[in-house]
DNA sequence: GAGCACTGC
């Protein structure tokens, strides 16, 4: 590994770092003369061997990255300027244009899909519908002898069995016939969305929309399943009679402590005034907000001071309202903007509308987002709300921010990868920037920290609005929390007020076995307890099936909603009161000696358990369940989860740096650091990645390599496909991996189906180019639904991999790279994947078993593979994961010459010999290519 | 013969 010659950072360390303002005119691109400046300095300090080869290979290669950057940049300022001078007018119109021809094919088309599909689901509900009826009847014979029924339940059984005959032989009657039946001629609603559909629909422009209409469709169809239900329900009202439940197995809870609000119970009339806010103006709104008394304080405080952290609880308005404050007071008068960044893309374009909204402009215009994919954002735009990302990215082409007069990073104590990055280069751009103000705001606990960190800026605190939530632990520990929380969840429903209950568990494996062991024993209990409404949620679930935590609960009805660590943060669901916490989540960590990543159950922290236990104090005062005891609580968990710049890979984000001029970051001002061995993995990979020198700066390779928002092994492998003539393929390969784990849906009731289907994409070479074959068929059903729901494949994945595919093939015209497409040539699009992923290739030894090349570990193709059985010699797989063994996931067969032709460097032809070739059993080991079989 | 939490560019 080369060594740093330029340490901008070495002597900037905390403590003596206003002194060196200096040092920042040699960051390419803070400046016009930095590049030049940058050269002169290389060929000084390098006099003596300028002379060899490798030396002046190594300024030419800096020199054409320097003209590539130059090239870039150009490009950015007549993308500006283009809209300036009004050019996009002829754009937006031709645009406009397509977008209309696209909306009236659609027209045609799509109505009839939509009946279609519409009947389809209507049929397949039918059957599920008899299918759970009859189930119905026979557990209830089951468990429940005639003689121990009530009149109402006999009636109720008859009834059952009455309906599922009807249903039966309307069936048959059906099948007899041969024809099909009419399918709901008279069916309100849908009557409704064509009408609607008519009509001229802005929202029917925006992309997607058509499914998020058929989602909207599918909810629908939902409430009146939940209105069936109900019925029962108003039966036991009206008969005024319920059962006492005595449950067998109840839970001890103790209470130890009070979360305290800053609301209570008595706050009715503030209660009130939150329903009728809709009527309320919307400066009326804005006046009730917490922070509102604080607005001119405020302002005089980021006035006086650069940095300011700000301590704002959640529901406080920080988010909506800083940015319009400091509107207000002019920060925007030099037509330089507002940022305030998000860790989320949801929340940055619903604040932005919301705030849009209050200012009374249109969205895009004064008030802009921009998140990946979707840049709503124009000239005029001076408050501009984006996702941490986005700013990370936006570093590489203004460096300083300058167009920019305040930014706002919103949700630092999340410290999500991106927001720790930033607050380095903001911190170090504040020094030479002093018109910059910086607001940091976080919760509580962390704002002391952030202080600290930047030169013990003020910390200005604000309170939130919250409700108070009691806090129970259990007597002692309990050995299964699965059966712990079903447990808690049916004392809850027994013995408490009615409010939704939000259960946290790890992951889809734990929601599915907890939702079976609940509806088993709710089945059970029958009509002796109120109905309870059992939905899962997890990001994985497609998304109509996540809707429905969203619909309201029907009135008598308790909703208990199973969720992985999605609804900690993610999204809010409302008028839940009571949330069960076990204390655990799934945590990736990545350990950087073996280069292979972890998922493993781990205890929550304090801060995550608190989190959680605010989920049940949003509408109103909340019971916050843990299934861990008081003591566990103070002295097992960590105060807080350890952030994630330490426990991930930062190939990228080390890229990134590097291409932002940051060249020592060993010494970069981190808030915390990421293990040094970490830094030192990414260095060396990058170092055989050739994205940099022997030096270590960044080479031409490496700039064009950064501007892929990808892990670097993936930027190399989509600049070699150049190279080997497959740009298209492995454009589609690379947008494949990005979504990689969520393309194939296997739900817990249909395993062989949907393994049945996934195996019908196999491709002969592995998994890679099984991947580009599915997005291939996809795409030859005009990216259908359909196809998806049929073909097991998540719809949501696909249409994401889509919107990834079509972001790389735009940066790569930008790297300058043309697209060609040889789908054939499969030997070709494989040596691309190598030339980017030859650290992660793994040979057959003698055992049978597969040892990686570079750290002689010893690992397993993962049983999802299409390589499972077929064990090829030497293979190359994406990445490494231990869960129960270590597993290549997505693994691809190469031969092992391919690795002397794409990497040279890397590997030397001893290395690579088959020593073991001869002691193999024939038929393993053997390449498919050696058998004939290319 | 396993079983991938959650974001984000």
């Amino acid at each position: 590994m080369g060594k740093h010659r330029e340490s901008r950072h070495e002597e900037s360390s905390k403590h003596k770092r206003h002194k060196d303002d200096k040092k920042y005119e040699s960051r390419p691109g803070t400046s016009k003369t930095s590049y030049s400046k940058r050269h002169k300095r290389y060929s000084d300090s390098d006099s003596s061997d300028e002379q060899s080869g490798v030396e002046k290979q190594r300024l030419q290669d800096l020199r054409e990255r320097d003209e590539f950057a130059e090239r870039l940049k150009l490009k950015d300022k007549e993308k500006t300027r283009n809209i300036v001078t009004g050019f996009d007018k002829k754009a937006y119109e031709e645009a406009a244009k397509r977008l209309k021809l696209e909306s009236d094919d659609r027209n045609k088309i799509i109505p009839k899909l939509r009946i279609e599909s519409r009947r389809k689901y209507l049929e397949k509900r039918k059957d599920d519908k008899v299918a759970e009826l009859e189930a119905d009847i026979i557990d209830d014979e089951f468990l429940f002898q005639e003689d121990e029924l009530t009149e109402r339940e006999r009636k109720d059984r008859e009834h059952k069995k009455k309906l599922l005959q009807l249903a039966k032989e309307h069936e048959k009657a059906r099948e007899l016939e041969k024809v099909q039946r009419y399918h709901m001629p008279h069916d309100a609603r849908k009557g409704k969305t064509e009408e609607k559909y008519e009509e001229v629909d802005e929202r029917e422009k925006a992309p997607h929309y058509e499914q998020r209409k058929w989602e909207e469709e599918q909810m629908s169809s939902a409430v009146f399943r939940f209105g069936a239900r109900d019925a029962k329900e108003k039966r036991i009202k009206d008969e005024g009679k319920d059962y006492d439940l005595v449950l067998d197995d109840q839970i001890e809870f103790i209470q130890a402590l009070t979360l305290p609000g800053t609301k209570d119970e008595k706050d009715d009339e503030e209660k009130l005034s939150e329903t009728q806010k809709k009527r309320l103006t919307l400066e009326e709104t804005r006046r009730s907000l917490p922070i509102f008394p604080f607005k001119e304080d405020l302002i005089q405080a980021v006035k006086d001071h650069q940095v300011l952290i700000i301590d704002g609880e959640t529901g406080s308005g920080k988010t909506t309202q800083i940015p319009q404050y400091l509107y207000d007071a002019g920060f925007t008068k030099d037509k330089k903007k507002i940022g305030c960044t998000q860790p989320r893309r949801v929340a940055a374009m619903s604040v932005a509308a919301r705030v849009a909204e209050e200012m009374s402009v249109k969205l895009g215009n004064e008030v802009g987002y921009s998140i990946r994919f979707e840049d709503c954002t124009s000239e005029r735009t001076i408050i501009k709300y984006m996702t941490d990302g986005t700013l990370h990215r936006e570093f590489l082409s203004e460096p300083d921010l300058q167009s920019y007069s305040v930014m706002i990073i919103d949700e630092a104590h999340e410290r999500t990868l991106h927001t720790d990055i930033l607050f380095g280069l903001v911190k170090d751009i504040a020094r030479f920037r002093p018109d910059l103000k910086l607001l940091i705001s976080s919760a509580t606990l962390d704002a002391q920290k952030f202080s600290d960190f930047f030169d013990e800026a003020p910390i200005f605190r604000i309170r939130g609005r919250c409700f108070p939530v009691d806090i129970y632990y259990t007597k002692a520990p309990e050995a299964d929390y699965i059966d712990a929380c079903v447990v808690s969840i049916l004392q809850i429903h027994a013995t408490q007020s009615l409010g939704d209950i939000l259960v946290f568990l790890t992951g889809q494996e734990e929601i599915e076995t907890c939702q079976e062991l609940l509806q088993e024993r709710v089945r059970r209990l029958g009509s002796k307890i109120k109905e309870l409404i059992i939905l899962p949620v997890y990001s994985n679930l497609p998304s109509d099936m996540q809707a429905k935590i969203f619909l309201p609960t029907p009135p008598g009805a308790r909703k208990v909603v199973l969720a992985t660590n999605i609804a900690e943060t993610s999204l809010t669901i409302d008028n839940i009161i009571y949330v069960i916490d076990p204390g655990f989540c799934k945590q990736n960590n990545f350990n950087s000696r073996t280069g292979m990543e972890s998922l493993i159950v781990v205890p929550i922290s304090k801060a995550s358990a608190n989190q959680r236990a605010g989920r049940a104090g949003r509408v109103a005062a909340g019971k916050c369940f843990r299934l861990y005891t008081a003591w566990a609580y103070q002295h097992e968990l960590e105060e807080n989860t350890i952030p994630e710049i330490q426990r991930i890979n930062l190939g990228n984000a080390v890229l990134t740096l590097k291409a932002l001029g940051i060249n020592d970051l060993v010494h970069f001002d981190f808030l915390d650091p990421p293990p040094h061995e970490t830094l030192v993995l990414a260095l060396e990979q990058l170092y055989a990645l050739g994205a940099l020198n022997h030096h270590g700066e960044l080479t031409k390779l490496g700039r064009r390599m950064a501007e892929f928002p990808v892990d670097p092994m993936m930027g190399k492998m989509l600049l070699a496909s150049e190279k080997y003539k497959c740009s298209e393929e492995i454009l589609t390969i690379s947008a494949m991996l990005s979504v990689n784990g969520a393309i194939f849906y296997r739900p817990k009731d249909k395993i062989i189906h949907a393994d049945t289907a996934r195996k019908n994409f196999f491709a002969v070479g592995g998994d890679h180019l099984t991947l580009m074959n599915v997005y291939n068929q996809w795409a030859e059903t005009d990216f259908s639904t359909q196809w998806c729901y049929e073909n097991f494949i998540q719809h949501r994945s696909m249409k994401r991999a889509r919107d990834v595919r079509e972001q790389l093939a735009g940066l790569m015209e930008r790297v300058e790279i043309e697209l060609v497409s040889n789908p054939t040539e499969t030997a070709n699009i494989r040596k691309a994947i190598t030339a980017g992923y030859f650290y992660h290739v793994a040979r057959l030894s003698k055992g049978g078993h597969y040892k990686t090349v570079k750290h002689q570990q010893t690992v397993t193709i993962h049983p999802n593979s299409s390589m499972f059985e077929d064990l090829p010699r030497w293979v190359l797989y994406h990445e490494l994961v231990f869960t129960t063994k270590e597993f290549m996931r997505t693994v691809s067969e190469i031969e092992s010459k391919w690795l002397l032709e794409v990497a040279p460097h890397y590997y030397k032809p001893r290395e690579l010999e088959d020593s073991t070739n001869k002691k193999m059993p024939k038929q393993v080991g053997k390449s498919r290519a050696e058998l004939g079989d290319h």
